[in-house]
DNA sequence: TCATATTCCTTGTGATCACTAGGTTTTTGA
DNA sequence: TCAAAAACCTAGTGATCACAAGGAATATGA
């Protein structure tokens, strides 16, 4: 109902044909990530999209070729927003990244919308064989990896026991994280992902201490 | 394929009128079953759900009166299966109940395709407000307190330490097992669900030991 | 034997879907 | 000033959907 001006980095002067196509482009995104989040790539048609756009579906197609390619693009954005937030994390190493996951579910409550929207999706994708699933395998692998290499410097640096398993730790705070999300939208977000992904950690360095 | 004799304890003989009519419901109850956890609710078509089953979608709603009486049949069985495996697990109570949590991970591996129904279908209904939302929303919170109310006791009882949290190890130990359920279908199998929820449940142990 | 109930089919219906064809308006650059 | 391109729209198209109407086959019970 709100904040049309949510441009993508754009060079062009305002209020000319390619900043204002630009700006539609944007608004199907926002409103298919919208959509998407709340009900799914199959519960949500280009015509709901559209209407929420303020264009008709014939109109949206104009900008993206077909459902699908729509799909992947909105995929393809949260992408983008989710890796600029990992490499944040990312500048610690070892202990201090583990440590710096306490507040990722505090940082998942910052964006409910992408949050939803990755929920929804990778569900719906789970066990079909399709571009967006391949997406998703290959997101939980990098980030499993990067937990499992937090936990395997930690380990050897002597900052938490020498004996853990970098492998399951990883499994096992990839699925923290996820089951939280589920449970959150799941309560209307009475669950708190923040909280409850504090005691999470803090209980692994607890248990983990050298 | 194959197995056509799967009655529901039938008192009637066999080959006459009425236990056909059940053998054919029951075909059709499994047949969604296995649709609905496959391709989710919006995914499957009756009359691909028919085709499975063998006969055509209006023979189906015939059994069935619309789709969504189906889908209220598949989930009520579903949660018949379910409470029976929960009412073994609850013979424990406190600390034996929480050392026997360590095995839901191998009993959800032994019903792959009720585990995967569960998933898509509650992920397909996270957010709307349908009768199967409230069903899982009903579920997840009893199987929360059931976890809640086993930590609070084994800290009443000395059996873990008395200044733990219930409802923040009643939390994570559900979206423990949900991510694993996530990460399992998501890698096709290969992140054992039974490993790492002993690991956890382990872990859990370890740290809250009195 | 015969009326009846069960089970399932054929056929059809209206709604919705993603998408297309082709036109119209508006802006733009030469 | 004018041709061309961008950004839409109207009006379809065929496919698919859940579901309805009514009939046919079969088994059952009186």
């Amino acid at each position: 109902m709100s904040e049309k001006q949510s441009k993508t980095a754009s060079s062009a002067p305002p209020g000319t044909r390619q900043s204002r196509g630009r700006a539609r482009r944007a608004a199907v995104l926002a409103a298919a990530r919208r959509l998407f989040a709340q009900q799914g790539f199959k519960g949500a048609s280009l015509a709901a999209i559209a209407q929420e756009a303020e264009l008709t579906d014939a109109g949206l197609l104009y900008h993206f070729p077909s459902k699908n390619h729509l799909l992947l693009a909105v995929v393809a954005e949260g992408d983008r927003e989710q890796d600029e937030a990992l490499e944040k994390v990312q500048t610690a190493k070892g202990l201090p990244l583990i440590e710096r996951m306490a507040e990722f579910g505090a940082d998942l409550e910052a964006d409910p919308l992408l949050t939803a929207l990755d929920v929804t999706l990778s569900a719906e994708h789970l066990q079909e064989d399709s571009e967006v699933n391949r997406y998703f395998v290959a997101r939980y692998e990098r980030f499993r990896s990067m937990l499992e290499t937090a936990f395997a410097d930690a380990a050897r640096t002597g900052d938490l026991r020498a004996d853990l398993d970098p492998a399951a730790e990883a499994v096992n705070m990839t699925a923290v994280i996820d089951g939280l999300r589920l449970q959150w939208l799941l309560s209307g977000g009475s669950i708190s992902m923040a909280q409850n992904m504090r005691d999470y950690v803090r209980g692994v360095i607890a248990r983990l201490r050298a």
